[in-house]
DNA sequence: AATCAATGTGTCGTAAGTACATATTTATTA
DNA sequence: TAATAAATATGTACTTACGACACATTGATT
């Protein structure tokens, strides 16, 4: 079966899952965090039901039945934005009755780290565009849920495991990482008070760098430690 | 359709799934905690697969296309142990292709918590027993693995909020509850560190009564503030 | 050479975590 | 009824984390 095929039927599946009494579908959503220009930004898509237009969702779609929960997340990811070495983790899943207009729909979300400066995406199709998450008010479905969910997961882990470095280029110095958490806790920090406390964590090595493009005094650049370097998934 | 009709058709499901390229069927598992005799204990049927003769697995079904995860769980609850106010939590979703030997099933994991000594199990089928988690090796499907993500779970939530309340009584003693956090977290703790920690969380009502039924000196019986009560399910 | 802007660092007060010992109360037993 | 046993109840000293806060240093720019 082609690729054409499958989302063909993917398509069909959806149409009339509803009809039959014990057709559920089933699929995944991925909520792709990227960070840019000082913002937690998220990948979104303009929905192509009637029903949402003009509002965006999330990237997802049906599973397969030869493939696990993680192969299909890897796998809208790698034909979405063409990166195959980012960060996923699974955070829930969705299932009320009425939450796809077409039927019978569970869905199960996973959140996803990209630095967007440094992977260039696949597709630079204007229907993809990197949204600041403050912004977005109202999407199609209930991706809204879904990105709150994902977004309070990524609050919790943020200070207690070393994850947002995925947000990040290799290296990076304090300031800049300071400026992440501030974006993604939605607080300003102190900043003598937050060195002590990464430095606490032993999470990074001083890699004895400097910036060199800043336009002030440059501070020193580190690296993750690399025990704790982002996982990456082996298709 | 009645509930036995449906049973039936469930299981013609769960056999033929596999055979259909797009048919997924999809469940739910539900990992039911107890407390008794200073021990956390879960509630398992004998599989009824060949399979897995003699092995044990959680309460599942299939999820029915009219209604939500949580209420698929609560039926499977109530179904199954006669009771219907239970605290119930979803915890994971686990797709991998070859967890069950009828085909693809895809299972949303919740935990639920019962205070096994004042709900009487409706049902006291011998085939429904409660067994202390320490003690369990091995299960049908990938079910051990669904355990011991609930039983993380629970032990990060522990601490931080106040669920476990669900798995004692109304009235409690800091002894009795004391008992129950070393059986969770499987290690011994400080009664005095216990109790200062406990009353700077400010959870509990001391309602000015003694345990009575104690062989020794009794020990003040404490609540949970009505704020933190359990959650109950409305169907 | 002077100015600007951001880096880099330390202290003090407060709150929580950990280790640890003694007096008190009740039930039991001699 | 007196003595004993067993568990309750409680406090202090030490250490570690958290939060507020100020000043000297460095490199780029003018």
């Amino acid at each position: 079966m082609t690729e054409k095929e499958l989302r063909l039927k993917t398509a069909e599946i959806e149409k009339i899952s509803h009809l039959d009494y014990f057709n559920i579908a089933i699929s995944v959503d991925c909520v792709i965090f990227g960070y840019d220009e000082k913002e937690l930004k998220v990948l979104l898509i303009k929905s192509d039901l009637e029903e949402f237009a003009s509002l965006y969702s999330l990237l997802g779609d049906l599973i397969r039945p030869d493939e696990d929960l993680e192969t299909a997340s890897y796998r809208i990811l790698k034909d979405r934005t063409g990166l195959d070495d980012v960060y996923l983790e699974q955070v829930q899943a969705f299932g009320s009755i009425e939450r796809h207009p077409s039927g019978r729909v569970i869905t199960i979300a996973y959140y996803s780290l990209i630095d967007i400066k440094h992977h260039k995406l696949k597709l630079s199709n204007n229907e993809l565009n990197w949204h600041p998450v403050n912004e977005i008010k109202k999407m199609a479905f209930d991706h809204k849920l879904i990105l709150d969910s994902c977004l309070d997961r990524l609050q919790e882990q943020v200070m207690e495991h070393p994850v947002i470095f995925n947000l990040l280029p290799e290296k990076f110095s304090l300031r800049e990482l300071q400026e992440l958490y501030q974006a993604i806790l939605g607080i300003e920090l102190d900043r003598r008070n937050f060195r002590k406390k990464i430095s606490i964590k032993d999470w990074l090595v001083d890699i004895d760098e400097m910036e060199n493009d800043v336009p002030h005094r440059p501070g020193k650049l580190y690296k993750l430690k690399g025990q704790y370097k982002k996982r990456v998934h082996q298709l």
